[in-house]
DNA sequence: GGTAATTTGTTGGCTAAGCAAACATATTAG
DNA sequence: CTAATATGTTTGCTTAGCCAACAAATTACC
């Protein structure tokens, strides 16, 4: 059993195993697509006509997907039906943070239906995160008209999340230590509950919808107020590692100083490259992000722009590192690292050349992130999607 | 077709895909294990019992796996006949040093056959090292008995290659860029051949057959003389990045230097960590490595003890980084890095568990590398050998 | 405006391949 | 020597994708 899985055998290779495949493709991709004819699903999957229309018909009797009059604005030959999620196919997202707790609710399509953000006083603990949550989440659906289908909640968390059952290992900001959260909301809404860490929901976010459509190599960086997060897609698929906790770049060691004075700090990036030192600089305190880059790109202080560079450097050394361990297609930066390479990309471009390897360095590029305020949600609820996406016919349990 | 990879889906998936899937798994389980019996496949691969039957017979038939009499000690029922490779299959593995060409002959076993190695006077041009690899290739192939079949050949090669054609982007110690290595053997040769960097080959060779069975998750790291290699397993599969140049921690900066001052070196960890250093403190020039390792352990000198501790702190940085963003299940360390943590490996740890977080550095645990001399040449073999584990029936084509 | 070309949907029969069940066989247990 | 057990072997079943023929809905073009 465990030697299946070491060839690389995820499932049962039966017959059947087929049908699940070529449902999961096609369902895949109309959520990735959200709207898609019928014949582009047979060139896209390579599958036979006839195949592709048992199997959407399928999807449309589960309730997955709705077939829709054609485009009128089509080509030559018999107009091919609109196949689109289904819009009663949801999944409810939960993001707590210091100062407040956002639930949404994304459809399939992975647009966000509704989004609740109930802010805080002070940071929560884990049941009044939980009890708040649940209380959102019971609210939204008793605005239900009875034919939606909720199939589960995805909750970005930031901190050390083992993916295997959501159990907060560490969330510094918080303050919590080992917390089954997902277990707790899931007792107290029912719903099956998936977490995952913020910022590599964030990345698969980004791969899906944002920057990194169509990318299979990617690393993801991502700025906030509480540190530096990051996820990496490898081949398609975000690396987890053995136990979720892939992806911690902020903690990449960026200077020598640990190895040199013990006294000093542990030089790691997020201690080096902090949205407080460019809010210090630009003299500014708190700020949403687009003010902040705003703030940055007209400012023309000689003490922000050594600022801004003295980041830049490190995030280069960084980045440097992770293209030559992962040799990226595309980098990623998002939150206030997405202001800092608007300000001056050319300079981290450069600095990333000079860390990395030529020929590494020569098959990457880098992007802003491109998904908003919704890049949680739609990550979490991505979680929650997993399932039914993986496996169409049984995915609900 | 390019979105229909990024849904993930290789292959056509229909039907008799998978009757290629099962094959696949049949025989790369045959190849892993070496030696296993028709009922423990059925096991293995959940498979029903007269489907496996079917799938060794075709095996069988087309000259892959030999089925033989039932080992005497089974336990109570009917004794189930053993399945092995076929020992006419095989693979030449070629690896290009500066002093020496090395050509293997490996069988589907993941054993060695033969091994030839030529010294050299001083390193070879891609031509030299072509015209004495295919030399040796057609001398061992004279010595076929015209049973063989000779499924192509693996080059591990030291430095960048681009894994799509085997062209060495940049191989610094042979002086060789932009070389259609490859390509230049596969018309010396008329076999295909695939090429890739020696040390991801030896982390793919480890974890199939060293210290990393059964591991889905590995860093690898190999200390040569000539520098720092590496590479990654993820969830079972070698980390290649867009064009194969993944897992180059050679080049991960370890020191602060680079961005303190200007003049001093690029402080990447290979330039702090070598095996030339560690020969100067023990006074020695050139070793193999057993005896670098004993020279290591027996010494009793202050000098010694300091240069292996600076050396361990800069390694322990570079693992640090590696598993934070990796986290990996297991480390393995090969070479002079092996002998290193041979000689102190609870520094090491520590270190590593100073420089990474506590969960990932939890979950993980540091092994030697556990193949010896020959695991860059069942590494290259298995880069031959893939096509057809991928696909038994058509992998010749 | 009518016919041809084109593309796609629809239908019915075919085939590949895994599965299940019944039976056969070779071993150990006692 | 018989029972228990595990596995090989054989036969028919079922699933699901494919193909080919035909139908339908659109554009192209005279």
């Amino acid at each position: 059993m465990m030697m299946a899985e070491s060839v690389g055998l995820r499932r049962s290779r039966n017959a059947d195993s087929v049908r699940r495949r070529n449902l999961s493709a096609v369902l895949t991709l109309v959520h990735r697509k959200r709207s898609l004819s019928r014949s582009s699903l047979t060139t896209l999957t390579g599958l036979n006509r006839s195949t592709v229309a048992a199997l959407v018909a399928e999807l449309v009797l589960r309730g997955l997907v709705v077939e829709s009059e054609p485009s009128t604005n089509s080509r030559v030959g018999r107009p091919s039906p609109v196949v689109q999620p289904d819009p009663r196919v949801v999944a409810f997202a939960v993001n707590p943070e210091i100062d407040a707790i956002t639930v949404g609710l994304v459809g399939l399509s992975g647009t966000m239906v509704k989004r609740v953000r109930h802010e805080l006083e002070r940071s929560p603990t884990v049941t009044e995160a939980v009890g708040i949550a649940s209380e959102i989440i019971g609210q939204i659906r008793a605005g239900f008209d009875g034919s939606a289908l909720v199939v589960g909640v995805g909750m970005a968390l930031p901190g050390l999340v083992r993916d295997r059952d959501g159990v907060v290992r560490l969330a510094p900001h918080l303050g919590w230590v080992d917390e089954p959260v997902a277990g707790l909301l899931e007792a107290a809404t029912g719903y099956r509950v998936v977490g995952g860490n913020d910022a590599r929901l964030g990345a698969n976010a980004e791969r899906l919808f944002g920057a990194g459509r169509g990318v299979r190599d990617l690393v993801y960086l991502n700025g906030g107020a509480s540190g530096i997060g990051g996820g990496v897609i490898v081949d398609g698929t975000p690396l987890r590692g053995v136990e979720g906790y892939a992806g911690e770049f902020g903690h990449t060691l960026v200077t020598g100083r640990s190895a040199r004075d013990a006294a000093g700090s542990r030089g790691s990036l997020e201690l080096e490259v902090t949205r407080d030192e460019l809010l210090r600089v630009l003299r500014m305190n708190g700020a949403d992000p687009d003010e902040l880059e705003r703030a940055l790109v007209a400012s023309t202080s000689a003490e922000v722009r050594i600022e801004v560079r003295r980041q830049l450097d490190f995030l280069g050394i960084a980045l440097g590192n992770a293209v030559n361990i992962l040799n990226p297609e595309l980098v990623v930066l998002g939150g206030f690292l997405g202001a800092l390479f608007s300000v001056d990309g050319e300079y981290l471009e450069s600095k990333v050349a000079e860390y990395s390897l030529p020929a590494a360095y020569a098959g990457m590029r880098m992007a802003r992130a491109q998904l908003g305020s919704d890049i949680l949600m739609i990550g979490a609820a991505e979680l929650a999607f997993a399932p039914i996406l993986a496996d169409p016919a049984n995915g609900g349990e």
